[in-house]
DNA sequence: GTGGTCTAGACCACG
DNA sequence: GTGGTCTAGACCACC
């Protein structure tokens, strides 16, 4: 379901959330599904509860999913987690435009750039 | 020349390189201009020297500025950074787009935020 | 007669207290009314009896209802629970006013606000 | 500093994150303060140093503390926690008319309940 | 020295 | 069996 990526510097939490904020947002698990149990989860990953417990938490508090004690973790609706998703694009879009205006590009080649590689991206994405 | 935000998430020798490649990038510093020396800087910014050492290996390794062992760090010139650049812009879009993608925006609205923000931005810099 | 929300951090025999205490106080549920059977209720919320149990538990030592052992459980004369519901509004009363105090509000605007969402919260629960 | 009550059964992280937050919230903490460390205060408190970094982070995420690391965890300036105290407020309302509602209570009687108990913590407040 | 992350193993409430 | 909390002890980056 998940694979780790141990050369990646960021801790595994974050990794954790991030790929399964991501198999959210792009559909892949529907409204309500039922994620694997944190233990579960862990022993698959050779990686520890607690660590889990806390890409969890973070999924959680961010609106991805919903947890039931003693029953297990559940995706949310979309709208949960559309706030989130549309904060997250806006600082994307800062930290890119901070970028570009130190290096002196124009805002018409930055869009024409951005239009190449979305469009780039869009057909790898069709193809997995 | 440079203030540090103490609250800022990143390492101190992060915030020192991106504000002295800022510097560089947009001109304020003209090429073989020397930097102050690593003492200096790090007295003035109450930092401990390493930090600033580190700052300016970072610098060095990205092609921003070169050392003269006993005479100082320069500034380098333009072709020796305009690499760096691109990576690191073609990189912040592909993160956007990514999250962008996720968020299901489509090409013309993505574009569009990023133009209001980046005028936004630019009239900000102007402010400074 | 009672509907559970899973996503509700508390234990379930929590909500079902809460719920049939709601119906007792507002009159819903007249004096000496039978309350169903644990079983039956367990079986038509489709949970534990152990549960219900609990739930019934709470209720009788709040004084909401009593039990007669072979026979079931009855609605409490109003009597028995009017202290209950002074001291369970007086806490909720010195939490919020210990909140409104670290914020600084005024006495005044305090009021005001409760006022406000007494009038919208009435309006709501004339809807449902 | 801070002293916990074993017999209160919210977790001892939680504890200490109200406490906290209180102090601030109040001025007995002024601003960029710096807070005991995390190894400190766990000592202090007979406690695990998880369980102190846990409560910072939470503090954190609420704004009323900034971390910076290799330094410590100090007071923010209140604009960064006015948000959060509102928003705690709210809820502690809508809470509290909640209860109201179910007891019957009038708005003037609840009102009047309010204004008293309000005075009789302020007198406390002041003799502490 | 600081905070941040992780592991291993434990106990608890809930269902 | 589930998630939630806690302890004990470890390693890391940063300063």
């Amino acid at each position: 379901m998940i694979t780790l990526d141990y050369r990646d510097k960021r801790p595994i939490y974050e990794q954790v959330t991030e790929k399964l904020s991501h198999l959210i947002v792009c559909g892949a698990l529907d409204e309500n599904t039922k994620l694997p149990s944190v233990r579960q989860l862990a022993l698959s990953l050779s990686v520890n509860p607690n660590t889990i417990q806390r890409a969890y938490s973070e999924l959680e508090s961010k609106g991805y999913i919903y947890t039931v004690v003693g029953r297990g973790n559940f995706v949310s609706e979309k709208k949960s987690w559309a706030d989130t998703l549309d904060s997250a694009l806006e600082s994307a879009i800062q930290s890119l435009v901070q970028t570009a205006l130190a290096s002196g590009y124009s805002k018409e080649s930055l869009l024409q750039s951005i239009s190449q590689i979305y469009e780039k991206m869009i057909k790898e994405a069709n193809n997995d």
